[in-house]
DNA sequence: TCTGATTTGTCAACACGTTGTAAAGAGCGC
DNA sequence: GCGCTCTTTACAACGTGTTGACAAATCAGA
């Protein structure tokens, strides 16, 4: 029965996870500030934290930084209220496993708190990948395996996956992708993205002549299904 | 500054919410229920509404059902649980502007609201997505759906669609629809438009020879019903 | 009501634009 | 320079849009 720190200054907040975890049979310790967190991190000896970023005098990336500057490798979760990259990677940086932007569902803390565990349990740990099919990319070590076995992919490949990523389900015209993953201005006069898409389909799909993930809507663009 | 009505029961997502969008600048003001959600509409004259589906009593849909038939239309995003009652949602032609499907990430909804508050400034509100009849239309994704199942649609026929929508009720002449729908400067020699109209009834009428929605207005154009 | 002119619906073949793909060329870091 | 990735070029294959002919419908005037 793997035991959890919270450190949320948040009321409700923090009863809810609170009571959440407990229902999940875990064996929960709250501390109500970054100082208390600290604290109970050295002393109560949890399997994970999970630590709220925004909170009066010491801040979740304080008490981040700490706990790593201290040599702990106690898996940490951040909860972040503003999704913004600098944000991530900041937390990440500083040495935390795995973040959760808030708002999120109870589930989605819960699962990426059972993986954490399962990865450090391991021994390996990484965080920030995305499955779809039989295809896991890593971003952050910008890795994919498909069905198990590494593939190589390149930086450009691997952003354009990123933004067929964030934007699953909907059509991207080509000069967007241009415009986003590339940083051209203009001009679709090109055949860069149509085949940067082939290589990525080599890489992805089962049947790269017949595509399931990176479909492309005739005269529209692409649109990716994952 | 704008003003953003949040509408939800739940206590941890609500604040979630108010929390990012405080943070992200805009005012905001807190309903946890559809009744209040309604009060709070009509008096504190929001600039956006971000609607839960689902809460007890009066759900969100019952709320931008009641908001629209008062001829409000304040812009309203819905955030739904699962992705198949969004069709339920646009069947209902309640009026909703876009949706989120929960899970999401705080951004992903901050875009959608900074995109709504974008279109409907500059006047012109249509939804991404759009129901008539037994039709949900998708403007983001291509897809066009007849009673629950996809129709494979081009993009000319989408944007033929799209252009009948934006001008409901409005008589519009096949010159105009050459010259906004096509790029042609020209005169209607040709028998294009009224090919792609055919085209378009056969996937959106029940009775293709007897339409409902797109009629035809003899030596004037055509007209959208929906 | 009938008739002829005009407008609209429909069809299938064709023409065109769009996309897939391979291979050569350009750019860049080591 | 070498190896790498990215870009461009070229061409084939494909799918969509357009076209013209004809049938059907509508309207106006006798």
């Amino acid at each position: 029965m793997p035991k959890v720190l919270i450190v949320e200054d948040d009321a409700v907040m923090a009863t809810a996870l609170c009571d959440g975890f407990s229902y999940e049979g875990y064996e929960v310790v709250l501390a109500k500030d970054g100082e208390a967190g600290l604290k109970a991190a050295r002393e109560a000896a949890p399997d994970v934290v999970v630590l709220d970023v925004m909170m009066p005098r010491m801040s979740g990336l304080d008490v981040c930084k700490r706990l790593r500057s201290e040599g702990s490798s106690i898996p940490i979760i951040m909860l972040t209220a503003r999704g913004q990259e600098i944000d991530k990677v900041l937390g990440l940086k500083l040495g935390a496993d795995d973040y959760v932007t808030k708002p999120f569902g109870f589930m989605e803390l819960m699962a990426r708190v059972e993986a954490l565990l399962r990865r450090t349990a391991g021994g390996a740990r990484y965080a920030e990948v995305y499955g779809f099919g039989d295809v896991v990319v890593d971003f952050k070590k910008a890795e994919l395996k498909k069905n198990g076995s590494p593939v190589e992919v390149t930086a450009r490949e691997l952003k354009l996956l990123e933004f067929f990523i964030a934007h699953r389900g909907e059509v991207v015209p080509r000069e967007r992708l241009l415009d986003q993953v590339w940083d051209y201005d203009s001009a679709p006069l090109t055949r860069t993205v149509d085949m940067h898409v082939a290589k990525l389909r080599k890489k992805i799909e089962d049947n790269p002549a017949d595509p399931r993930f990176i479909v492309t809507v005739h005269r529209m663009g692409y649109k990716f299904n994952g």
